[in-house]
DNA sequence: CGTCGCATTGACTCTATTCAATCCGGGTGG
DNA sequence: CCACCCGGATTGAATAGAGTCAATGCGACG
């Protein structure tokens, strides 16, 4: 097949009920993405104008104050989003995993930094092009402030989790949300999670210095609550217990 | 004029170009709320099915958990918005004023519970009928999308208030945030700002105890920042230095 | 095998919390 | 009118939980 220069098979004709040979077809993230929301001419509309991006760990997407000019899925990897003071004291505000999309939260300029925990590939959509569909589909438009609402919502819950919960309460949300995300594609929690961010991303997402992760990290080991296997792995051993600190109940 | 049981005037016809008589052309923050996205013809469908609620301070609009029945625009008064961890810990997630929008963030059941704080005024648009406007309003669900975009920007700014500063710039962002949101009307930041909450509110917000607010505000007071005119007024003195400390800058 | 970056552990400090005692202003009833 | 009360605000003293600083451990990689 004839391909264009970002190596995206190119759409010959666009008509009438059968379907469209576009990129996005055998895109993984399709169903679960912003992109289930689309119709075909939709799609189509967008792909044509979507680049995909390869980023390394450590590769910034955008930078806080940087002009927006595209939306991201994130078709596989993972990213962090985060804000900085004045004196390098950063705030993780989210973790972003594959099917996830960045772009709500920016009008013209983006309001935090982007940034590849590891490898990971985005679709990049133009942001003029997205807005165009958004605004005559009401499917995704529908679609977005669902998403936008699950956000507050769980930006809520992690307001919740900095203003008032103690070190060993926000690790234990912390790990029991990592688990349920992680078990998104097979629809139930994972007992055996990855862990893709350092210490330090842990810290600065849940307001505390990489020493306290640490310390409770140890905490949770020792008390046989979880268990560190091979590199960046930790398995969930008493996700009950693990429920009921993350909740803040007295324990005896 | 003939008024139905609610107080409200009845609409008598829906045709054409010229304005159609219905409560929400008197209304007052008709033009800075959701509102202003809709066309007559979707403001007399939804005005039809509204419904004033006036509420005293400490009123519930709805707890946390309840099925979520209706959205609401504040037309007077202020709103704290909050969770709570099993034991009474509390966080406020936010303060709504005049002309906010109370609705976003949830879906089948409210995640938050949203309480009066003073006397106020709501309009409660019910929800099924709120989501098909909605649905068929490229207007109103792009000015939904945008709030709901600005929300999740205020949100994660205050993850980084909440995960990473101090007593002091906390209490000093808020001040500066309470002066900018009651200078919307005038389009300028008011320097003599009324706090409608009380401390244990604002520490609940900003994720400190009643005894560190009021240490903190005495701390700016003697220090000149801000002086405490008659109840429940402050007035903002060095906007400049209480700016830097909100932002975290370093001072010598 | 040595180095580098991240993670862990220890000792000490400090900020904000906790607990407790006033203070203050507004409303009430004698 | 004034004493009393009550809830919120302030202040003080002691405490604790997380932060800071510093040393060490550990694993990947050259």
């Amino acid at each position: 097949m004839k391909t264009d220069s970002t190596g995206l098979p190119s759409v010959q004709q666009l008509n009438g009920t059968f379907e469209i040979a576009n990129p996005c077809a055998a895109c993984d993230v399709r169903t679960r993405a912003v992109c289930a929301a689309l119709n075909n001419a939709e799609l189509t509309e967008l792909s044509e104008h979507s680049r995909h991006k390869e980023l390394s760990a450590g590769d910034t997407v955008f930078f806080e104050g940087d002009p927006a000019e595209a939306y991201y899925v994130v078709m596989d990897g993972a990213l962090k989003l985060y804000k900085l003071l004045a004196d390098g004291r950063r705030q993780i505000t989210g973790f972003l995993f594959k099917g996830d999309f960045v772009g709500l939260a920016f009008h013209t300029d983006h309001t935090f930094t982007a940034e590849a925990l590891k490898g990971s590939k985005l679709c990049q959509l133009p942001k003029q092009r997205f807005e165009t569909v958004a605004d005559h589909s009401p499917q995704l438009g529908h679609r977005l402030l669902t998403l936008a609402s699950a956000g507050i919502a769980s930006a809520q819950e992690q307001m919740l989790l900095l203003g008032r919960k103690t070190a060993a309460e926000r690790l234990a949300s912390f790990l029991l949300w990592l688990s349920t995300v992680q078990g998104r594609e097979a629809a139930k929690p994972l007992d055996r999670i990855s862990v893709p961010m350092s210490r330090a991303d842990m810290g600065d997402y849940l307001g505390l210095t990489v020493e306290t992760v640490s310390r409770t990290v140890t905490k949770f080991k020792t008390s046989g609550l979880i268990r560190l296997c091979d590199h960046n792995e930790i398995e969930i051993c008493d996700r009950e217990t693990l429920s009921s600190i993350a909740d803040g109940e007295e324990l005896d």
